[in-house]
DNA sequence: AGCTCATGTGAACGGCTTTTACATGAGCCG
DNA sequence: CGGCTCATGTAAAAGCCGTTCACATGAGCT
């Protein structure tokens, strides 16, 4: 039977008991289902089973519940690029790949977090706990930036680590936006979205100087069958 | 005095006469100043001075109209391109780091558009027209990724061209989306979008082996101390 | 002049956001 | 237990929006 509310709350009276969080939740699923734009600060209410004005005792309004989700987003965002950086483990270019492909798992998996984070419009710089969640996930890439721009080959001139943070950056959040969700704004691709990334940054490590004689959609550790060397994209021509 | 009709439309009858372009031209102006979800039909018909049924006669709906401005966003999109990449000249690498910045002008100076093009949450794929027009703006960074493909060094595996036109499309996309526009979702920076990118594109060449001694912020035009010529922040090995 | 059809109007429906006055009952204090 | 208080939820209403429909207007053609 499913005359339930819909939510798992089982029945109850006056009172949700926890309607914040049945709120975050049902938005959280309304968003992955029709983006930022199409969610109903009264869909919410009836999916947790309330009146369209309960909400408010909770969120000043529609956008600061968005503004939750994002500051939720990002401190996910943050556990699963620490995760993924795992202190750079085994060694710092195969970590930093890694991270690089958690951003893109992130943005396929949660694409509801991902569009309140940076497609929903919000003022950024308004929230500044907001803000503040959105550094603590960007401090991650900057510091796996700054282990492997400490290792640069020597003889070369270090290049910043905060432009290197930037720049990786931008290559996974245009890969992610681009190409990156599972259903919306799709672009046919002669590649996934992954091997795309992986390469440009690989191409992108080898324009600093670092030997990268890997192939991307390998295990790491994986050496090229012997014999050439071949590029971030696979067959030399 | 200003009871006119406000965009510019003199005293008129029944009849706009020319309806279709004046909400298209508001809805711009809407969307510049409030994103494509602030902005709202019925402004746009009030700013055109006619009733908030009239738009139903030249669109279909709100989405439609978005879409057409998407349309004409990558109309002018692939025209600028189009006068950036000047057929390669005077050389492959200038020109296309040129499109670029090209890429990040657009998105500074047309945020309507751009916001329309790619943060609309508009299902790209469902209209054809769009999709087209999408495809023959990326046609150009697409032809210019084979030029400079062509042009790669002898004695290394030619990257595909596909797969270069997608990653400077991503990084381009990227900076832009991160840091490009003017005052919205701005996130302070050690450097201008546009070095920014420029030392990207720079790096990326040269992991594809493309020698690339100029740097980036010519404007600045200032050595280090010591340093050499080469390289987007210094001198390579 | 008269016809026709594209274009604009006014009114109406339902839905959303947000506010306000009121209801409920959980937790606490004696 | 009895009663108080305040966080939490409700109902109703105002105002806006998108969208539709029957109807008005007049531009352009014959």
């Amino acid at each position: 039977m499913s005359w339930r509310k819909d939510q798992g709350r089982a029945e109850r009276g006056y009172h949700h008991g926890n309607l914040k969080e049945a709120l975050l939740q049902a938005a959280l699923d309304l968003i992955s289902k029709k983006g930022p734009a199409g969610f109903t600060f009264a869909d919410a209410a009836r999916m947790a089973g309330v009146s369209p004005a309960a909400p408010y005792r909770h969120f000043r309004d529609r956008d600061e519940l968005i503004a939750s989700i994002a500051q939720r987003g990002f401190e996910q965002f943050e556990s699963l690029l620490t995760q993924a950086w795992d202190d750079g483990r085994p060694d710092t270019v195969t970590a930093f790949e890694r991270v690089g492909k958690a951003y893109l798992a992130f943005a396929r998996e949660e694409p509801a977090f991902y569009s309140a984070m940076f497609e929903s419009g919000l003022p950024v710089d308004s929230n500044p706990t907001l803000m503040a969640a959105s550094e603590r996930a960007f401090a991650i890439i900057r510091a796996a930036a700054e282990r492997l721009a400490a290792l640069a080959p020597p003889g070369m001139p270090r290049p910043p680590a905060m432009m290197m943070a930037l720049h990786i950056w931008s290559m996974s959040h245009g890969v992610a936006s681009l190409f990156g969700r599972g259903d919306a704004a799709r672009r046919k691709l002669p590649m996934s979205p992954e091997d795309l990334l992986e390469a440009e940054v690989l191409i992108y490590l080898r324009g600093l100087g670092f030997r990268t004689d890997r192939r991307p959609g390998t295990a790491a550790g994986d050496e090229p069958p012997a014999g050439e060397k071949s590029g971030p994209w696979g067959k030399p021509k």
